[in-house]
RNA sequence: GGUCGAGUAGCUCAGUCGGCAGAGCACACGCCUGAAAAGCGUGGGGUCACCGGAUCGACGCCGGUCUCGACCA
């Protein structure tokens, strides 16, 4: 907020919210989504796209966001892109053409999973496509089963969809990585988290689920699963809160060993809770 | 004070007949193309509470000490 309230380069900035989470309508306190007052500061697109009993996807993602981008451009103002979700961000910041899904021949290989280990259908993806073969673990069972459905569904091989990932092309903007250090990020997670249960994280939950049949995509989300236990009586409060702890702490290492590797990213760090010390630095990297 | 039980990785605990100390979680590192706050893989970690004894050899057996728990008084 710091950065998008001051000018980059003469032109006023809007912001986009690359995250999978915070897509969802009245999943507000949890995914830590930007504030009515922050929404009123700067205009804020990729928030609110969807309610929480729709499971959603990095392609319908790209699309609504990047006819947000789009939007913003024309009307002279600046993008920035806040991640959030680095596979979502990558498939804004980089030419990949996510193939489409084939229901029918998933639900068949899923099926097949029920019976027969997933080295399997490993062996039938290496005949089928050898090089997307290569490049995953043939116990991985999610990637296994996505390649092959669009092997199979396609007619041509998954990695023919291109270089995917691993392919880190110049681009015309800057990205800028902020990091904390292990101890610091533990500290703020421990603090964020108890002052989402503080808010009424535990109310939004049952709300949801009164309201919704909550789906797939949107049950994935830190929090709001681990309290659902909670509900259930699968664990007492303090369990389910300090397994959100841990696995929020997880999901942000996991944050930065994904960035890690892009080495296009410029990265601030960022001393215990001096932020507003490293609003100077990253704006001097913005308007470059 | 007595009896019984427990003490093994950061945590919770396995460890058969005395024969190279293990699991899950945590942690570190890597991977990732319509589920990605998801999923998968690799790795580092040990004074087996402590002291002594018997034995070729002890986490294990014998003696003692300490700590914790339960029960009895």
């Amino acid at each position: 907020m710091a950065v998008a309230t001051g000018a980059v380069g003469g032109s006023s900035i809007q912001i986009v919210a690359v995250d999978a989470m915070q897509v969802y309508r009245g999943m507000d306190i949890g995914t830590a989504k930007p504030t009515a007052d922050d929404q009123r500061a700067v205009p804020h697109h990729g928030l609110d796209l969807v309610d929480p009993d729709r499971e959603f996807t990095v392609a319908e993602f790209a699309a609504a966001a990047n006819s947000s981008i789009a939007g913003i451009q024309l009307s002279g103002s600046t993008p920035l892109l806040v991640a959030g979700t680095g596979l979502y961000l990558r498939a804004l910041t980089d030419p990949m053409q996510i193939p489409p899904t084939w229901p029918a021949v998933r639900s068949t290989l899923e099926a097949r999973l029920a019976t027969e280990p997933v080295e399997h259908l490993h062996r039938e993806l290496a005949l089928l496509d050898p090089v997307a073969a290569t490049k995953m673990e043939p116990t991985n069972a999610r990637r296994v089963v996505r390649a092959l459905e669009v092997c199979v569904g396609s007619g041509r091989p998954f990695s023919s969809y291109g270089p995917g990932l691993e392919s880190y092309p110049p681009v015309p903007f800057v990205q800028v990585g902020l990091r904390w250090s292990r101890p610091h990020l533990a500290q703020r997670i421990e603090q964020r988290v108890q002052r989402m249960m503080h808010a009424g994280l535990l109310d939004e939950v049952q709300r949801l689920r009164a309201q919704f049949a909550l789906s797939r995509t949107a049950l994935q989300a830190l929090g709001y699963k681990e309290l659902i236990e909670h509900l259930d009586g699968r664990a007492t409060l303090d369990q389910a809160v300090q397994q959100i702890v841990v696995r929020t702490r997880q999901f942000a290492v996991r944050q930065e060993r994904w960035f890690r590797r892009d080495p296009r990213v410029q990265w601030v760090d960022i001393q215990a809770d001096a932020v507003t010390e490293a609003v100077p630095v990253i704006q001097e990297l913005l308007s470059r």
